[in-house]
DNA sequence: TCTGGGGTCCTAGGACCC
DNA sequence: TCTGGGGTCCTAGGACCC
């Protein structure tokens, strides 16, 4: 436990990590998004600064990216996700955080939590100094618990450092939508509303058993937990263990063949368990994903009977979910997900 | 405007068992 | 003969995050 809980957030992680490869680009709008193919699907993964000025931002559909930014930035660059590289990236910049003697929970690619019994300003600083040895740049989020810290970095962002605590939690937020709360989304937030709860301090107020009656059972306490500031001060600084792993594939045209279809799933599939034997684990359910044209998405799952890894069984279990679904509708997106045994 | 890909966790209903 | 309640597993879907 650690009197002292800080997230270091990497700002704009996948733009600022193609920077460091092309210093050239600086300056430039870089929209980092999809396979680099200017007519794929695809949305906006990371938008530079530059290019979030002209309402470009995480989510936007690439498509419209491009027409955004063609009137008044045509020298714009849109480059293809690496993730191999930026996992490298991300390995690098964890390894110096764990570095710096204290407990550090890797939560994603760009972000962690560090626990400390220290002077957290000190440590603050002494993070974004670290990190910037590597040429990016962070906030940090100072907090008495990870949920406060998090929090916080929305109010250190970009590259500053902002301390979040139960002295100043309703000060700060008190009067913002539930939606200001990490795990907070537009659907919950539409429930507590319908609740009569329409702030953070309204949330904090209002009695568990009401809200889980809307809820759930499980989730009414948390989210009134959230909007208390709860938050963990225990880290786990254990290799993160992944539950399952998955591929899914935005076809450039919708498929209606089923032939293809299976062409498609079996590709899928035995990349998915190319994953799973990479893991050294056996996966003991599989589970297709399918949307069709009117974005409408389904699924199927099924246990794998043995358990195991062999792509071929892993394969035919997913076509059988695949016969089953029959989509009758044009397929604009497969997935296929394995679920992994429990690491020994 | 036309909506990615890779994940995690929770909920709820039905089956099944005692 | 009829009725019960609780626990657990399986599965589909929802919500959310980066």
């Amino acid at each position: 436990m650690s009197r002292w809980i800080l997230h270091a957030d990497l700002d704009q992680f996948l733009a600022a990590a193609e920077l460091l490869r092309r210093p050239e680009l600086a300056g430039l709008p870089v929209v980092v998004g999809g396979d680099g193919d200017p007519d794929s699907r695809t949305v906006v993964a990371t938008a530079s600064y530059e290019a979030r000025a002209h309402g470009v931002t995480s989510g936007t559909p690439m498509k419209l990216a491009r027409r955004k930014l063609a009137k008044h930035r045509p020298d714009a660059v849109f480059l293809p996700s690496d993730t191999a590289y930026y996992q490298r990236v991300s390995d690098e910049v964890m390894r110096l955080l764990r570095g710096l003697g204290e407990p550090v929970e890797v939560i994603g690619w760009d972000e962690a939590f560090v626990g400390t019994d220290g002077e957290p300003w000190a440590l603050a600083r002494r993070i974004r100094t670290t990190v910037a040895t590597t040429g990016l740049s962070c906030a940090v989020g100072i907090g008495d618990n990870t949920l406060r810290a998090k929090t916080a970095t929305g109010y250190a962002k970009p590259g500053g450092i902002h301390e979040l605590t139960a002295a100043n939690w309703f000060a700060t937020l008190g009067q913002d939508p539930p939606s200001a709360l990490p795990g907070v989304g537009p659907a919950t937030t539409r429930a507590l509303a319908e609740l009569g709860i329409t702030t953070v301090a309204g949330l904090a107020e209002a009695r568990p058993g009401d809200v889980a009656a809307r809820l759930g059972p499980h989730r009414g306490p948390y989210y009134v937990s959230l909007g208390r500031g709860m938050g963990r001060t225990e880290l786990d600084t254990g290799p993160w263990v992944p539950r399952s792993r998955s591929r899914e594939t935005t076809f450039p045209a919708d498929l209606t063949d089923r032939a293809d279809l299976h062409a498609e799933l079996r590709v899928l599939a035995h990349r998915v368990a190319d994953d799973v034997a990479a893991e050294g684990r056996d996966c003991v359910r599989v589970g297709i994903r399918v949307r069709t044209r009117t974005f409408r998405t389904t699924t199927r799952s099924r246990a794998l009977d043995p358990p195991g890894r062999d792509a071929g069984a892993i394969a035919a279990l997913a076509a059988v979910l695949l016969d089953e679904l029959a989509p009758d509708r044009p397929v604009r997106l497969l997935g296929v997900r394995a679920e992994l045994a429990d690491a020994a």
